[in-house]
DNA sequence: TTGAAAGCGTTACCAT
DNA sequence: ATGGTAACGCTTTCAA
């Protein structure tokens, strides 16, 4: 019995040809297919237009699924994200999808939503799935979780958000330079009363951008009146904006993102604030968001798809050189000036930097 | 020879356990392991005990890959989008990750950027990749191409845009009668002169918005004065209102959907008309975009979450049943009121909806 | 209740 | 240059 008789004639119209179809069919063996498949070794090129025609006559389609179990590659990468809906992230991933496609591979979404039990629940799917590589963008998974990941052979990179003690590469912005360029920016124009409004400060980007935003008042001798914290989305930025509004008088508020940066807005505008008349409000992103409320937001900042599409780069590099770059890639973030800031109003930017000592009010 | 010799002892640490390290690990055979871990079959508790107790020293990980190969299902649905950075797929994402997630599988995503040659590469991609299912949303996808899917043995499911002649189950909202809606809600409002803009007429989508909507100016006697068609994105939108409005006198313009209506509202502002006082605004989606810009848009609401939710739903129901069931879901779309539509100007609303003679405000 | 063995569709190594 | 065949890790009859 000879190896291709091992399986039926593929006459079956449900039943899609494989390799040892074509090679019935073009008179050679499987290896020979596989050869002219991918490629590899060599073969005359009678050999290799015979089964091409046999390829094409019997419309044979690969097994992604058998080449990823015989060959150990899955040319699948997953990425782990904390809310696609965010405009942050779904530019991340078009940035990510579109480089994974030009090199071949695809991208598995995964939405955390926030949910750490879900996030363990997905790392283990894309375990299971074989994943040659993985991007976290959450920045909430344990480490050790991560140092499982690399022992299973698969490659991991962060985007955006740093863990403590992952021992992989990374592709982010500078977080500190950003809330810290924020900051000038605000003391510049006058400001001497500042608050904050973050996501959680258990995420290390949040205290970086706050730790930054806060270097540059103390260094001015300006104050930072009021730290809120512990939202993502427009919801918490209203709030959050509410809550610090009530007991503290600020001029200014430098949010840790867009979406919070939206929320704040719409409630300082209903709450009969002028932005930034009487308030000035500047964000961190510079995602669609920014660019379309009114006023429009002043920001720092990230380039979002050539975060996404270097990251995959990187992963991809790591993934065909075999081996883990243990690079960090820091992007540098930019001021973007537009509406949603100005001078405090009169009577309260009567100090210049320096001094510090003021009577607002 | 015993099978359980076929390979060596896992004892490589870089060599994942497989049901075989399992088998002799605990004395049973890999069908008895197999049936544990999926519980498949009898077996005696004590058994069952001393499998899982080995799965958990060896820390066995199943490879879903073989499982795919052996078991002919990959747990995996591929979903074609134009854009995912469009809020109004990020949230049909979310919606339909959501569902995908707690019924056990991943969803692949195909970010087509409106190219149907990428669409193409895509879906060659996921059949490759053995999809159980694959959800199109791009309404772009040739009908051969979603027959072949079929023939395939692939389930495929339409989602908010129809595709002529794909004998394929579809979830979506009634654009005609979202276009009758918006077209009601303006004439009544004592709109006679009214403007379109939507994305291009080529989507069935697309058509039947605008369809519904010149029938209802139709209807009232009133005028659809100029149409202008052919983009997505904000961009769009604005040159598009900058078009209609350089020839025309419209008092209401309805876009084809948030992010048209997005760059048409900044045009109208930017280029000095009061919306909604010289003119009203209306979209179609209800995402969150229109709800941040200001002024807030009136739109004709999709259920967008429940669309990606209910399409994941009949999909896995249509996978796990074995069958395709030739369903239609038609959600009916709602009129979302909001602060970029008024009544027309002073002097152009002079006729009432029958007769045309009135004097309304 | 449990086990042996035959696939599933590739790749890769080693002969020829 | 080509072909035979053993993996890859699992599911699934069919026997025992």
């Amino acid at each position: 019995m000879t190896e291709t008789d091992r399986r039926g004639v593929c006459s079956n119209a449900a039943m899609k040809p494989t390799i040892y179809d074509i090679a019935r069919e073009s008179g050679v063996s499987i290896a020979t297919v596989s050869n002219v498949l991918n490629n590899t070794g060599r073969m005359g090129p009678e050999t290799r237009r015979k089964v091409l025609r046999a390829v094409n006559a019997l419309g044979y389609q690969r097994s992604s699924i058998a080449t990823a179990l015989a060959g150990k590659k899955s040319w699948s990468i997953g990425a782990l994200l904390p809310d696609v809906n965010n405009p942050y992230f779904s530019e991340i991933v078009r940035g990510a999808e579109d480089e994974a496609f030009s090199r071949g591979y695809s991208v598995l979404v995964c939405n955390t939503d926030h949910d750490v039990e879900r996030e363990r629940a997905y790392l283990r799917t894309l375990r299971h799935k074989q994943m040659d590589g993985i991007v976290i963008a959450t920045g909430t998974t344990p480490a050790d979780q991560i140092a499982e990941l690399l022992t299973a052979g698969i490659h991991v990179i962060l985007l955006a958000r740093e863990i403590e003690g992952a021992q992989v590469p990374i592709v982010m912005v500078d977080n500190y330079q950003g809330g810290y360029l924020a900051a000038r920016f605000l003391l510049e124009l006058g400001h001497r009363n500042l608050g904050f409004i973050g996501e959680p400060l258990t995420l290390r980007s949040a205290r970086d951008r706050l730790g930054g935003f806060a270097a540059a008042i103390e260094e001015a001798g300006a104050a930072l009146q009021v730290v809120g914290e512990g939202g993502f989305g427009i919801e918490a930025g209203a709030r959050l904006a509410a809550g610090l509004l009530a007991h503290h008088r600020v001029t200014a508020i430098f949010t840790g993102n867009d979406q919070l940066a939206v929320g704040a807005l719409q409630w300082c505008l209903e709450a009969g604030f002028q932005v930034p008349h009487d308030i000035s409000l500047m964000s961190f992103d510079d995602t669609v968001f920014s660019r379309i409320v009114r006023p429009s937001l002043t920001c720092v900042a990230q380039p979002i798809y050539d975060l996404g599409r270097q990251t995959l780069g990187m992963l991809i590099g790591a993934i065909e050189a075999g081996e883990q770059p243990a690079r960090r890639v820091v992007l540098a973030p930019e001021l973007m000036i537009r509406d949603s800031t100005g001078p405090p109003p009169d009577g309260t930017a009567s100090n210049d930097l320096k001094s510090g000592g003021d009577s607002n009010e």
